[in-house]
RNA sequence: GGGCGUAUAGCUCAGUUGGUAGAGCAUCAGCCUUACAAGCUGGGGGUCACAGGUUCGAGCCCUGUUGCGCCCACCA
């Protein structure tokens, strides 16, 4: 009894007895710090969850929030390339995984955050060979295996590193379970993929044409290929007929009446005019335009029709401006114009075609032109002669050539162009490959053998030159395709390369993919990610899975020459018998990546690869995150392997993050000089900054804007928090050495309005987190701690924890209790965003849960013994709710009345408050209550607010007449068009709901003019 | 050329079943108010890109136009 009445004097004393020195700052019963330090308290916070288990896929489910039969919430996280160090973007990632994973740990669900590394193939390799490089070393000296172990360690290294920059983010991911994409216990299911795979006839071995670089020696995937943009020269060569070809010849007429004749450049012509100019019509000379000229397409112009499109129509290049401008008047003019493409062509000399890499001309097996190049239609299946290596072609036709670049003529050359193989298959061309994968011209090159193919172009030209078959040189800008990683020119060229076959006829790896996402058993968000999602999926095609490069997965493939003959194995082990040497190529990175979603989980126990059952259901995993951009190369491959593997999905959803840009919306480069490192920022302004920084006002698939002075922003809200700590600590939780038991019935309007409101939030943000809106989470989450629990129930508590208030035992207990309870209740709401601050005020404050961390603590339950939605308890909430909102009228209308000073007097005619809310309404607005009789006629100026009337006790009663008429000229707007509204067909259509509540806004706003008017009224005389 | 997104306050962005537009920052006015001046109170500021359509009603749905942006392909 004794120890209790001293709780209570001292809860209140230490506020009362310094009140003689004002000067003095007061001793605050407090243990708190003035601010929170991050940089003090964050790892030791991180250890203290650590010690308690709580990350661990094993941790006990907490039973308070019931049966502990939930479905687990599993994240295979994606893995970060294991050679670097983390950037903003991976921080933003595991921000979003973090806080969903402690959310649903919070709902007593199995949580696993499984982390990892990705030993990323091509990029570890060019990173660590130039490290070694710059040390000296000389490569060609090292085996395969030592460069392989060595990597291995340095990889494991900076993995060490990467792990600690993770857990500085306050990543609550279940370390135990962390793998490395090349550790061998995912590498065997990966393997048995490949395997089974090569058992279904979808493994096969080709030569194709890849992006081949020298400097890695390696082919490397369409994705890892960046494109630069470089001057370079655009070499006009001729290509000699074989045997003569003769034009057909035509006879002149004139150019119909009104018609025009522009150039589009490159022996190209428009006709523009009434009439359509046909094969049969030639040209008169003497306009620029020589005898043998040929018409072909040709296009209307009517008013709709956009001019550019008429170009492209006619294949004429925009920047033919002549053109455009003349089309543009004729349209203009009302259309009913046509333009018609004719050309010109002396077929004399052979046929012109531009490159900008003369020395793939070696290897040239057909000229090719536009079926419908006007220019060319007759010169179709004639040969030519390729100079220099004198060999005889065809000429072909097919429409992916451009009529309109250059004169319109390609030379294919399957072995080192993309599209020169594609046209060469379909017309059946031999591939002639003249530069070697080290970069050397070729023994197909003749003469040039041996020459690097940079200096055989310069040759090349020179000797072209000399045999006077260079029409011209132009200089052109054009965009080159480099190594992403080693940064040199990529050699187009044919190598032995393995590819999945991804649509094959009997098994179509991408048909099942598609048949699974369009199944709708994977949620996305954004959701119109399904539609970008699909497309890939449906334009994937055959997948060059082999590199080489030493690191990496090698293939499990055998071979040994056997009486001359080679004999190839598949399989994971090596085959009994001797003389048998693996194949030194490695898997591409997202082969073994595109496993990611079930040989983790296999390996570490938690899926069976045999049955394909996952004891604790942590297969198929809860949700996939990922950054939009590797959508096609990563999500796409998951999905279409784990399918193959598993005839499952990999994730049940998947959430694309948009990408971090600076604080202008530019991409961050290093180029820049505006990336920011989370190292920085977590130093300056601690984790939480950086994860409320990032996850504030985000959606999924959206970029983000990041600048530090968004982050320094929101740590203010850090500051904020710890302060309402602070103040719960010093004004009334200071003694509460456990939580205060609920009392059986709560007389404050307040504490049945706070828990209230803390339990709506709660109903909200879990809808919020279930749907994947955090950022709207978070956002709705700070403005309600900022507005109205430390702007108004703070102020309340204040208030109520006044010395002069009466030392009531019993409302003493309750304002505990409510006050631990919604506290706790905010803490819990805002751990998954702030986890360290949340977490070192939870250890603060004791009593505020009962789990020992605040991390392992489930969301706890709305209070049964309250019962504030009872109609009592809903009455009771509302009398809170007009305490607040005849406090701010009063707070409003003070200012609008010239800063009226505190304790004036005021009267409100309106419904009776409680004495809580008169003593609040009092103390929170600074004036003094009384009744309305008690303020005389000739001083008083009414306020109208949306519950009443407020009558203050002020002189100054004519500016005021003015804002009354200025309100009551909206008001009654505002009932003129709601009136109109319920007079029309709105009435009789909208939903009865939304009706009535559009009569009761009119009703409202027809009693307030009512009374609006009677005041005005009253201020006249 | 193919695919996709976006346009809302001075700036950065929310706005999920269509019901009279929101936040943060900035700005203006007033406050030392014993948790926090990294604070508090109050205010101003928007024909929700443009043009049509559907609807009783559109920031939201449909069509078209324009600006900006991303991804893929491509310039022989």
């Amino acid at each position: 009894m004794a120890q209790k009445e001293n709780r209570n004097e001292s809860g209140k004393d230490d506020c009362s007895t310094e009140e003689g020195g004002r000067e003095k700052k007061p001793e605050l019963n407090t243990t708190f710090a003035d601010h929170f330090e991050p940089s003090e308290r964050e790892s030791a916070l991180y250890q203290l969850w650590e010690k308690s288990g709580a990350f661990s896929f094993d941790a006990p489910v907490s039973e308070e929030s019931g049966s502990s039969t939930k479905d687990p919430f599993v994240i295979c996280m994606p893995p970060p390339n294991a050679n670097g160090e983390l950037h903003l973007g991976h921080s933003y990632g595991y921000s979003i995984m973090d806080t969903l994973g402690r959310y649903h740990r919070a709902q007593a669900r199995p949580v696993l955050l499984l982390p990892g590394k990705d030993h990323a193939g091509i990029q570890t390799q060019v990173v660590f060979e130039n490290r070694l490089r710059a040390t000296g070393r000389d490569l060609s000296t090292s085996t395969r295996e030592q460069l392989y172990d060595e990597c291995y360690a340095f990889c494991m290294d900076r993995a060490q590193y990467m792990r600690a920059q993770e857990k500085q983010l306050g990543l609550s991911a279940d370390w135990e379970r962390e793998f490395f994409t090349l550790d061998p216990r995912l590498s065997n299911v990966v393997f048995e993929t490949f395997v089974r795979l090569w058992d279904d006839g979808l493994i096969y071995r080709g030569k194709r044409i890849v992006n081949w670089s020298v400097l890695s020696g390696t082919a490397i995937s369409d994705v890892e290929v960046d494109r630069k943009e470089v001057e370079g020269t655009l070499t006009y060569i001729r290509y000699p007929f074989a045997s003569p070809v003769t034009a057909p010849k035509f006879k002149e007429i004139d150019l119909p009446e009104g018609s025009q004749l522009l150039s589009a450049g490159g022996g190209l012509w428009v006709v523009v005019g009434r009439q359509e100019i046909t094969a049969a019509t030639v040209l008169r000379q003497g306009e620029g335009v020589d005898s043998s000229l040929i018409c072909v397409e040709a296009a209307k112009l009517s008013k709709d029709s956009a001019v550019k499109k008429v170009l492209s129509e006619l294949s004429v290049p925009d920047e033919a401006l002549q053109v455009a401008q003349a089309l543009s008047q004729c349209v203009a003019a009302g259309g009913g114009f046509i333009a018609t493409l004719v050309a010109q062509f002396d077929p004399s000399e052979g046929l012109v075609t531009a490159t900008t890499r003369p020395e793939t001309m070696l290897g040239d097996t057909a000229l090719a032109v536009h079926p419908k190049d006007p220019r060319y239609a007759h010169v179709v299946g004639a040969a030519v002669v390729v100079p220099l290596i004198e060999r005889e072609v065809k000429v072909i036709a097919d429409n992916r050539v451009e009529i309109a670049f250059g004169a319109g003529v390609v030379k294919v050359t399957p072995a080192h162009d993309f599209l020169d193989f594609d046209i060469g298959e379909t017309h059946g061309l031999p591939v002639i490959q003249v530069i070697g994968t080290d970069g050397r011209m070729t023994e197909e090159a003749g003469a040039y053998k041996g020459l690097e193919a940079r200096e055989c172009r310069k040759r090349v030209v020179a000797d072209l030159e000399a045999k006077g078959l260079v029409e011209k040189i132009e200089k052109i800008v054009h965009k080159v395709p480099i190594a992403e990683r080693s940064k040199d020119i990529i050699e187009p060229l044919i190598s032995e390369q393995w590819f999945v076959a991804v649509d094959d006829k009997k098994h179509s790896l991408k048909g099942r993919a598609l048949e699974l996402l369009q199944s709708g058993k994977i949620d996305i968000h954004p959701p119109h990610f399904r539609k970008e999602f699909e497309h890939w999926l449906k334009n994937l095609r055959d997948w060059n899975i082999s590199r080489q490069l030493w690191w990496g997965h090698r293939l499990p493939v055998w071979y040994r020459d056997q009486a001359g003959e080679m004999e190839t194995k598949v399989s994971i082990e090596v085959p009994s018998g001797d003389g048998w040497r693996q194949e030194t190529d490695t898997f591409d990175t997202w082969f073994s990546s595109g496993q990611w979603a079930f040989t983790t989980l296999a390996a570490c126990g938690e899926l069976d690869m045999q049955t394909g059952k996952a004891a604790k259901g942590a297969f198929p995993s809860e949700c996939m995150v990922m950054g939009r951009d590797i959508l096609f190369f990563w999500a796409c491959r998951m999905l279409l392997l784990t399918a193959y593997r598993m005839d499952e999905v990999p994730w049940k959803s998947i959430y694309f993050t948009g990408l971090i840009r600076d604080e202008h919306g530019q991409k961050m480069s290093k180029s820049k000089g505006n990336g920011i490192e989370p190292g920085e920022i977590i130093k300056k302004f601690g984790s939480d900054a950086l994860r409320v920084g990032l996850l504030f006002g985000t959606t999924p698939g959206n970029d983000v804007n990041m600048g530090e002075g968004k982050i320094s922003g929101y740590s203010k809200f850090i500051n904020k928090l710890w302060n309402a700590a602070k103040l719960l600590q010093m004004r009334t939780l200071g003694d509460c050495q456990s939580a205060c038991p609920p009392p059986a019935q709560i007389r404050s309007d307040a504490a049945v309005w706070i828990v209230a409101e803390v339990c709506r939030v709660r109903a909200h943000v879990r809808h919020l987190m279930d749907t994947y809106q955090l950022g709207q989470a978070l956002s709705e989450l700070y403005g309600f701690t900022w507005d109205t629990y430390c702007d108004w129930y703070l102020e309340v508590v204040k208030v109520l924890t006044k010395e002069s208030a009466s030392p009531d035992t019993a409302a003493l207990a309750e304002l505990r209790w409510a006050a631990q309870y919604s506290f706790g209740s905010l803490l819990e709401m805002l751990h998954p965003f702030l986890p360290f601050l949340t977490e070192e005020i939870y250890q603060q404050l004791p009593g505020l849960g009962t789990a020992p961390t605040l991390c392992q603590a489930a969301w706890r339950p709305d209070p049964k013994q309250v019962s504030f939605e009872s109609a009592s308890g809903q009455r009771s909430t509302d009398a809170m709710v007009r305490v607040i909102e005849v406090v701010k009228a009063i707070r409003s209308s003070k200012v609008s009345l010239g800063g009226l000073g505190s304790g004036i007097r005021v009267a409100l005619n309106t419904d009776p408050l409680s004495e809580e809310g008169e003593r609040l309404v009092q103390e929170l607005g600074r004036v003094q209550l009384v009744k309305p009789a008690e303020i005389s006629a000739d001083r008083a100026v009414a306020q109208v607010f949306a519950r009443g009337v407020i009558l203050f006790d002020h002189p100054d009663r004519a500016g005021f007449a003015t804002k009354l008429s200025k309100e009551a000229t909206s008001l009654e707007e505002n009932i003129e068009r709601l009136e109109k509204r319920l007079a029309s067909d709105f009435a009789a259509r909208a939903k009865p709901e939304v009706v009535a509540v559009e009569r009761e806004k009119l009703q409202v706003a027809k009693q307030t003019l009512s009374r609006l008017s009677e005041e005005l009224k009253a201020l006249a005389r």
